[in-house]
DNA sequence: ATGTGGTAATTTGATATTGAATCGTTCCTT
DNA sequence: AAGGAACGATTCAATATCAAATTACCACAT
């Protein structure tokens, strides 16, 4: 209990959010996506969804939205374009950008998983009182910015 | 404003939620190894630290604390062993287990490394008021346990 | 002793992920 | 109009990641 007492007692409450923090994200984010029980992995189904609430997008846009990078994108859109549930058009304007957008049959995937993957979400969650909820999203909204 | 009102509003509330936790995790995880600047993985980190903290282990342990599945632990040991930083030995008892443990170097790296990160840590939780980083933990325990 | 089931590690095949280099396109400056 | 900076997508090499199959080993029951 020397003169760094408030700096370790600071640390070992940051550490503990820290880890706990990472943990529980990973461990909700893996039981919420097996149970859905579908063939896709998590950017797959983080693509679909994204293009089933934003409408079309560049990869660019997807990347920033999923936190991935540019490479990765064109991956996880190709894997999907083989599965026939995206498909990439030119965009005549702007030569460089490629808009994605859900086929059909993309569409239709979607439609029926993502109700699913609510409810699992609301299971997961309702281990919390509501709000708990609430201070969860107000804090991690607040970290995930990083300080503004 | 139909019979499912109430729902809906836990649904958003738990989707909010969710969503916040996933990306304000994904988001910290990066900076924060991101600013530590070494030549290692976020996973080749996450062993390291295992050890310097809790020891030589099994292969299968080092897999259970850090949620992996141990084809993955195999290849992150296999290329933390050829940079020299963590051995295997097989166990004399029982021959199915390999221990893995530091090596010197191993053992300096990391012992060079953790108090930078934990200095990481500390400045990115420090966007929170204590209080927050306190319910923050207790929240992400709970969630990370699922329910017991 | 034998074989049956269980467990740890590895391998394999497919996909993900990053950062760096590259290619093609557009925009801007002169 | 020409050249260079900026930008979106792709490629590449290295590593990660998982699930499933395999290998090696152990314990136990008959």
């Amino acid at each position: 209990m020397g003169t760094n007492y408030r700096g370790e007692t600071a640390a070992v409450l940051a550490l503990d959010a820290y880890i706990k923090l990472i943990r529980a994200a990973e461990s909700v984010l893996t039981r919420v996506h097996r149970s859905i029980a579908c063939d896709l992995t998590v950017s797959q189904f983080g693509v679909l969804e994204s293009l089933h609430h934003l409408g079309p997008m560049y990869q660019q846009m997807i990347g920033v939205k999923l936190l991935k990078s540019g490479g990765n994108i064109t991956m996880v859109i190709d894997n999907l374009e083989k599965r026939g549930l995206v498909e990439r058009h030119r965009d005549k304007k702007d030569r460089r950008y490629i808009n994605v957008h859900l086929t059909q049959q993309g569409a239709t995937l979607i439609e029926e998983l993502f109700p699913r993957h609510v409810k699992n979400i609301v299971a997961e969650l309702s281990v919390l009182p509501p709000e708990d909820q609430e201070a969860l999203g107000r804090i991690c909204r607040q970290l995930g910015r990083g300080g503004q």
